[in-house]
RNA sequence: UGGGGCAUAGUGUAACGGUAGCACAACAGACUCUGACUCUGUUUGUCUAGGUUCGAAUCCUAGUGCCCCAACCA
């Protein structure tokens, strides 16, 4: 094959697409692709983890190959059933249907008789020595020394690791280890542990095991009985790939392809491969962190629309295609970058850009009285779902001499290239009428209450048939027919973009923002919003994206914004 | 002081020896019954220094900077 033809193909890919397209290429597993997404169900999944899961279950879709969702369960100290369901849920919200759904618990046994296998071939010794002893034996820079039970007997380390697994000894007395290479400059490889004692209950297996692999010992063989292709993970494992080969390569050791021989026929040894994880400005990633914002109530769960989870995204109205593409657009690579939360915001825009309906909807009202309206009349004016998608359709909406309009769409003294309501001056109500104020009532503290209006009533529909143009178009809702709505607005946990750099002797509760949700208990939505149901979404106009949060009742709608639009002329006050 | 990895506008990402392109952000403007959307234009970049080459972001050498590694976590 000509080099010129294959680079041309590969134009644009990333480096793990390269990979995958020279082993189909090169035949070296036939053309399949088999990958894996692996949680350890010991927390939520976050936006971090989308990546993963787009990347892995992309991959076998883009390849015509098959991706498991599998449950890394190999601590029973740590992990939780109520993790469980919501991993599976999560992956499937985003779009992705695993082609099988496993758990490293499942291969214990097969593991077991690997490590047997690796005692008998001289590779691995149960150790007595403390965890202290451990880590001092394991040396710094200049290497290690060897553990003084490392010259064990085949039948001696056989018998105590069988004796081990049946519980005979304590938590921390004995561990299996590895027999590599004390001096080697990865520390990975200083004789790692393979078992370690825990009686512990583990929510699959019971109190069947009292020794549980580590993560080191274990992965490479849950990929290797799923015949996982290309086994991706981050960064941080790179220095661990040499022991992902080790132990794979260890096994097959004295085995064949055919499966003659004493020990039989090879394992599969899939390919591990690195990716930087996905980081974002304005959050916090870490389990251990998300874990303590909701035990200690700095959020109300793990979906509290405030978090980075895939839950709290989804309950804040993201949807799994704004993640998708998202994830898609930033690609994968290998060294770290910090990804501007505005981008995945703006990828949420213009998907409900595409699909959220329109309504009006005040969320600070004034009131607007329309002088020369009568009194107890009803117009009901023809206004566009969605401009953006025609076949939404028209609704209907109600035009009263009492009117809601929002706060910030007067002013009494306008400030320059201010084209909304203000005095002697005409804008649209959208789809509605032209309106002038002509005049204010305020209160005892000089807010205004009231705005008192005219209407020209030959501008019904938002049109002047003399060709007159307004510049403002402001909305508005009728106050008879308002529909009262809790509104929870959405700031950013943290006030600052790296919520991990904090002062010395500080935490990073120091950057959380105080604003981060605002409550309006009484917002006035037009009387076309009752009846939404939970999940829908919906564009308040000239405002923000809002979805129907699972706490509305039947008397009382909640909406969470999912983002606001863009505002250029909040953008254009700011400067000054 | 050992080992592993990585460096392209403000932020991401492409270009795989042949004109440094795209998105977001920023800025200027057009359009507009959403100050939204859409459209047009502008600013800003190959970590540094050498070398190879007609030609280097790309190959070589040296340096600099950042990330990861000494859990019986994953």
């Amino acid at each position: 094959m000509s080099e010129e033809n294959t680079s041309a193909d590969r134009e644009g890919l990333d480096f793990i697409r390269r990979i995958i397209e020279a082993d189909n290429a090169s035949g070296k597993w036939g053309g399949k692709v088999v990958t894996r997404f692996p949680p350890e169900p010991n927390g939520y999944l976050h936006i971090g983890h989308a990546k993963s899961i787009c990347l892995n279950f992309g991959l076998a879709q883009e390849y015509g190959g098959a991706c498991n969702l599998r449950y890394d369960d190999t601590n029973p100290e740590k992990e939780e059933v109520e993790y469980v369901k919501s991993i599976e849920a999560d992956v499937r919200w985003l779009g992705f249907d695993p082609a099988k759904i496993v758990w490293a618990s499942d291969y214990f046994g097969t593991m077991y008789a690997y490590a047997q296998e690796l005692i008998k071939k001289g590779k691995a010794y149960v150790d007595d020595q403390t965890i202290e002893e451990i880590r001092l034996n394991r040396g710094g820079i200049t290497g290690g020394t060897n553990s003084p039970f490392r010259e064990r007997s085949v039948e001696e380390n056989l018998e105590l690791l069988e004796r081990m697994k049946q519980g005979e000894f304590p938590d921390g007395s004995k561990v299996l280890r590895a027999k590599i290479d004390m001096s080697s400059p990865n520390f990975n490889l200083r004789d790692p542990v393979m078992y370690r004692i825990v009686h512990a209950e583990h929510h699959n297996t019971g109190n069947q095991w009292c020794i549980y692999p580590m993560y080191d010992w274990a992965h490479g063989f849950e990929d290797s009985i799923e015949a996982v292709t290309h086994s991706i993970c981050t960064l941080e494992f790179e220095n661990h790939r040499p022991l992902y080969d080790w132990f794979i390569d260890s096994v097959n050791e004295g085995r064949t392809d055919d499966g003659s021989g004493p020990w039989g026929k090879k394992i599969h040894h899939s390919q591990q491969i690195e990716f930087a994880k996905l980081q974002l400005s304005y959050i916090l990633l870490s389990k251990r962190n998300l874990r303590k914002m909701v035990e200690d109530g700095t959020t109300s769960g793990w979906d509290d629309p405030r978090m980075p989870t895939i839950s709290a995204y989804r309950r804040k109205g993201y949807t799994p295609e704004a993640i998708r593409a998202f994830c898609k657009h930033i690609g994968v690579n290998k060294f770290d970058s910090v990804i501007e939360h505005s981008v995945l915001e703006n990828f949420l825009r213009e998907d409900l850009n595409r699909r959220a309906p329109r309504v009006m909807g005040v969320l600070r009202p004034v009131k607007v009285v329309i002088t020369n309206f009568p009194e107890g009349d009803v117009e009901w004016l023809d206004a566009v779902n969605n401009p953006e998608d025609p076949a939404a359709g028209m609704r209907k909406v109600p035009f009263t001499r009492e009117l809601y309009i929002e706060q910030g769409d007067f002013e009494e003294v306008p400030p320059p290239k201010y084209f909304r309501l203000t005095p002697g001056k005409e804008v649209r109500l959208r789809w509605a009428f032209f309106i002038k104020a002509e005049s204010v009532v305020k209160d005892a503290s000089g807010r205004v209450t009231e705005v008192h209006c005219t209407y020209d009533p030959a501008t019904r529909g938002g049109d002047s048939p003399d060709g007159r143009k307004v510049k403002g178009t402001i909305h508005w809702v009728s106050a008879s027919h308002a529909i009262n709505c809790e509104v929870r607005l959405y700031d950013h946990l943290f006030k600052t973009p790296e919520p991990t750099k904090f002062p010395e002797g500080q935490d990073w509760t120091v950057n959380l923002n105080p604003q981060s949700l605002e409550v309006i208990a009484d917002a006035k939505l037009e009387p076309s919003i009752a009846g939404a149901a939970e999940g829908q979404h919906f564009q308040f106009e000239r405002n923000a994206y809002f979805v129907v949060d699972r706490d509305s009742k039947d008397g009382k709608l909640v909406f969470n914004r999912a983002v606001s639009l863009k505002d250029s002329w909040s953008k254009e006050q700011k400067r000054g």
